[in-house]
DNA sequence: ACCTGAACACCGTTCAAGT
DNA sequence: ACCTGAACACCGTTCAAGT
């Protein structure tokens, strides 16, 4: 931490922020103050307050692509790696949602384009390479790969979102973001 | 307009003004300007401004109650629709994102309970219904009601989210939200 | 090159005071 | 009961100025 650039720790200390307060405990004033600059210096280093939170996102992109790929070069069955890929997704959706959300649901963040799109879609790319394995074996419909990784995607993302909104109550029968991806695989696989 | 509680004078300004500029153009300042009072008379009417948004939410899911029990109601085919319920709500998030968001994507207006929950509850109420008759006729499995609904409603939800969230590009094989779900509900479609 | 302090134009919210 | 005006504690952003 010695041998840090000023960038890296205000990106390091918005992301902290972030997980711990949500996306309104971002605000420049606290970041500059747990570097050690002040309210204005982050302006120094990036354009604005979103564009400090599009290097949050494109730090953790990268993580996520460097997990999935690990998956996928391991030895485990093509659905085995598909539900690990899930289960990342959906554990940061329940355990840090700001992040989640800052990554997958914030358009002005989005918007930037750049950088960050680049590091987005190669996550969504090695995503789409776990379903193409699946289809592969035979435990997903072999259509389009990008339509069905899509489609999987978005009902992943969806039901993330829903439960995080707190809009998915046990009255409406739907016990979790898990099963009910479970359940979609099911009814997709081509095997009965 | 003669015969309008300043309630409801407040909450049409701030429906407005969300369509219109979006999340953050809803200040109490300018619903107190365009209703002709000072920018904290709300306060005597609404706890808070997430309580204003909260009833310019009932409001609108009154309205898609309605529109969804119309369609229930009406002659056509139940796959018909389903794409009908469908369409009613991927139109008000390509019209008016804001809105969408507002209902179905914020966490501090749903954490408000109440008659907000009520409201909402009754509105997938009547579109589990439409999935129920679609269920009855074969066309989709005959798996829980709720669990299909939500998987339905949720993919739905992922998909104009994503799409709003401007991570849906073309080069990604995804073409849009309708397209999608007509995927979807082909691939789950008992019928071959 | 990098940073600071003061300032600007906004917010939501509170409160004493008016009718 | 209902509303107002001033005030408070915040924001993101800008800018002149310092080293």
């Amino acid at each position: 931490m010695a041998a840090m650039t000023t960038d890296q720790k205000l990106v390091i200390a918005a992301s902290a922020l972030l997980d711990s307060g949500g996306d309104e405990a971002v605000t420049l004033r606290a970041v500059g103050r747990a570097v050690g600059v002040s309210h204005n210096a982050p302006y120094k280093h990036f354009e604005s307050r979103n564009a400090l939170l599009a290097a949050v996102a494109v730090a953790h992109f990268a993580t996520l692509t460097d997990m999935f790929r690990t998956i996928r070069r391991s030895a485990a069955k093509p659905t085995t790696k598909l539900k690990r890929a899930f289960k990342i997704i959906i554990d940061c959706g329940h355990e840090n949602p700001a992040r989640y959300r800052l990554l997958f649901s914030n358009p002005d963040i989005a918007a930037q384009g750049g950088e960050l799109e680049r590091t987005a879609l190669a996550t969504f790319g090695e995503f789409a390479e776990i379903v193409r394995e699946c289809q592969s074996a035979g435990q997903l419909p072999g259509i389009s790969n990008k339509a069905l990784t899509g489609l999987l995607f978005s009902t992943m993302h969806g039901l993330i979102d829903r439960e995080a909104s707190g809009r998915m109550r046990p009255d409406k029968g739907l016990s979790g973001v898990r099963p009910s991806m479970d359940l979609l695989i099911q009814l997709l696989s081509p095997n009965k």
